[in-house]
DNA sequence: GCCGTTTTCGGCCCGACTGTTTTCAGTCG
């Protein structure tokens, strides 16, 4: 079992809890030791056979023993007895917008519901105003919620998400003429995908800038709307939740409201430890309040450092943050250059000149050229013939540059048997071989694993291009065992991609610290089809980021004779 | 079910909004 799988069962189990009425802590625990195994970084097979289990936060004894049985038997005999009580029908209940456990437990035992479903039918047939506690509204609203969760069909990624939170911000700050309103929530941490956007807004009046905001054109439906908050669905049904302040609580609340839930669960608890009760208003001692203008405030108060919003998941970021660890992240500013894109010379738009120009307009030392090789028929994969033209246009476009330079390189299809689509002597002419996977996407564990560390192994290979391959939304990643990757990676020297194209992200926040730590070096690109694509290295960067790494992690910060000298580090190797 | 510079037992974060209530429970973030 995977991690996600483990974890996804954890979770289920924790909703089975609480449906069953159990003490809401014990569900609790059971989500928290699945968030810390989805967050591992490390297979948790292996950990298992290492007798590690108790080593992962929130694992107890009680869980080590499950998790023993799970991970050796491939079965758990508790979650098999719960389900004879609580049937997985119930729990999907619980995917309904403002059905709860008790609500679920309410429907399934008065109305027999076991699917979304069965309780579409039964509200349409009135039969939920007739349930105790529930009313007219609630069948209503529950009705609208079954909707509305048929529209919504999966999380947004990021590039999706983030123009469009800043668009609106900015209408709501046109309307209301201060600054004061942010994106916040999972896009402010900068989470490759985001269930929602969030918004905050610091205003003298707090009412009128939520009146404002559900009042924007955008707005198609309001789903609540009080004095302090609110929360609407756009017209491209994206659901989007505000919350307004007095500015001399800006702090508090734009750091409440970045969250994570469970980073600022571990800063309450904290708050605690010192006597101070915080919340979104700011802290409190007794009856005197603490008011946090700044978001450095909130920090500060705890004895803490400013936190960056990228690292706050509760991934050990407090700890770091107590003992001066934190680490000094990547910026946008410290890339010198962009590794992978593409040109009109395979299957993307731009020239190699328009691209070069673009490059040079954001300030960057070097741009590799990275079309695609002859294998990859659909992208018009370059053969050797017209690779070597490129390479002869390529030197004469260096000759009118000062202070840029092209570099020629190639992203090579790594074919089914792990070899790569050039030959070895045509590799060794580019400055530049990013490998990747386009092909044979559904190669058994083994099959693909073996496949890609074959590639890694060949000295001309500098980069692994989009290790993971996963799509956003649409596909899933491949069987790649990612830790066998990164640990062939540490001992090759092969740099390990880390793609800024909105529905990749890949390699993701986790692999790429679990990278960090085993010493693999990193490539933050754009894989650019166009001019405007080179934009998404912001996305990239702040993957870098969610994954604690720093500049000197990131081969494209060199400057350009550093990075040369980097390239050929792996022909140097004896290791293969 | 986890966990311990206030505890190996008794805690475990805080508040808004909604609807169905006569003072609060459920859900959400």
């Amino acid at each position: 079992m995977t991690n996600r799988e483990v974890a996804d069962l954890l979770r289920l189990i924790a909703d089975m809890l609480e449906i069953k009425g159990e003490v809401v802590y014990k569900a609790l625990a059971y989500r928290k030791a699945a968030d810390n195994i989805e967050a591992l970084g490390r297979d948790i097979n292996e950990v298992w056979r290492q007798g590690k289990l108790r080593e992962i936060p929130g694992v107890g004894e009680a869980l080590e023993k499950k998790l023993d049985e799970l991970l050796r038997t491939g079965r758990l005999g508790y979650y098999e007895e719960l389900q004879e009580e609580i049937p997985v029908g119930v729990v999907s209940l619980l995917s309904i917008p403002d059905v709860g456990p008790k609500t679920a437990k309410l429907l399934w035992e008065k109305l027999g519901a076991l699917s979304v479903a069965d309780v579409e039918r039964a509200a349409r047939e009135g039969k939920l105003r007739q349930l105790p506690g529930l009313g007219v509204r609630s069948e209503q609203r529950i009705l609208e919620g079954i909707e509305s969760l048929y529209r919504r069909t999966t999380r947004i990624p990021l590039g999706v998400a983030w123009p469009v939170a800043n668009e609106l911000a900015q209408a709501l700050r046109q309307e209301l003429g201060t600054d004061t309103v942010e994106p916040v929530g999972s896009l402010r941490r900068m989470k490759d995908t985001v269930g929602d956007i969030d918004l905050l807004a610091a205003y003298e009046e707090p009412e009128q800038a939520t009146a404002a905001f559900v009042r924007l054109p955008q707005v198609a439906e309001i789903l609540s709307h009080g004095p302090t908050r609110a929360s609407v669905v756009l017209y491209n049904g994206l659901q989007v939740d505000i919350r307004a302040l007095k500015p001399e609580r800006y702090g508090s609340l734009l750091q409440y409201f970045t969250g994570s839930k469970e980073h600022n669960v571990k800063l309450r608890t904290l708050a605690l430890s010192k006597g101070l009760s915080l919340s979104e208003y700011g802290f409190k001692r007794g009856d005197q309040e603490l008011l946090c203008p700044k978001e450095e405030d909130v920090y500060h108060a705890l004895d803490l450092p400013w936190i960056p919003p990228e690292l706050r998941e509760d991934r050990g970021e407090i700890e770091a943050a107590q003992q001066g660890k934190l680490p000094k992240l990547i910026e946008r500013n410290d890339i010198r250059g962009d590794l992978h894109v593409h040109t009109d010379w395979s299957d993307a738009a731009a020239t190699l000149a328009e691209m070069a120009q673009a490059a040079q307009k954001l300030g960057y030392e070097y741009l590799v050229i990275s079309d695609h090789s002859q294998g990859l028929g659909v992208a018009r994969g370059l053969d050797i013939a017209r690779l070597r033209q490129q390479r002869a246009e390529i030197d004469k476009l260096n000759e009118g540059f000062s202070g840029f330079r092209l570099l020629h390189g190639a992203e090579v299809e790594i074919r089914g048997d792990g070899t790569l689509d050039y030959p070895d002597e045509v590799l060794q002419e580019l400055d530049v071989v990013i490998a990747s996977v386009h092909s044979g996407l559904r190669q058994d564990r083994e099959a693909m694993t073996t496949r890609v560390i074959r590639a890694m192994r060949n000295p001309h290979v500098d980069i692994l291009g989009h290790p993971s391959g996963r799509l956003l939304g649409q596909r899933e990643a491949t069987n790649v065992d990612l830790d066998a990757v990164l640990r062939v990676a540490a001992e090759t020297h092969t740099i390990l991609e880390v793609n800024g194209t909105p529905n990749r992200l890949d390699l993701d926040d986790v692999h790429i610290r679990q990278a960090i730590q085993l010493g693999v070096q990193l490539a933050v690109n754009t894989d650019a089809h166009s001019v405007n694509g080179l934009e998404v290295m912001e996305y990239g960067v702040a993957m870098a980021r969610r994954g604690w790494a720093e500049a000197h992690h990131v081969v494209n910060t060199l400057p350009l004779p550093q990075l040369l000298e980097r390239l050929t580090l792996k022909e140097h190797s004896t290791i293969r």
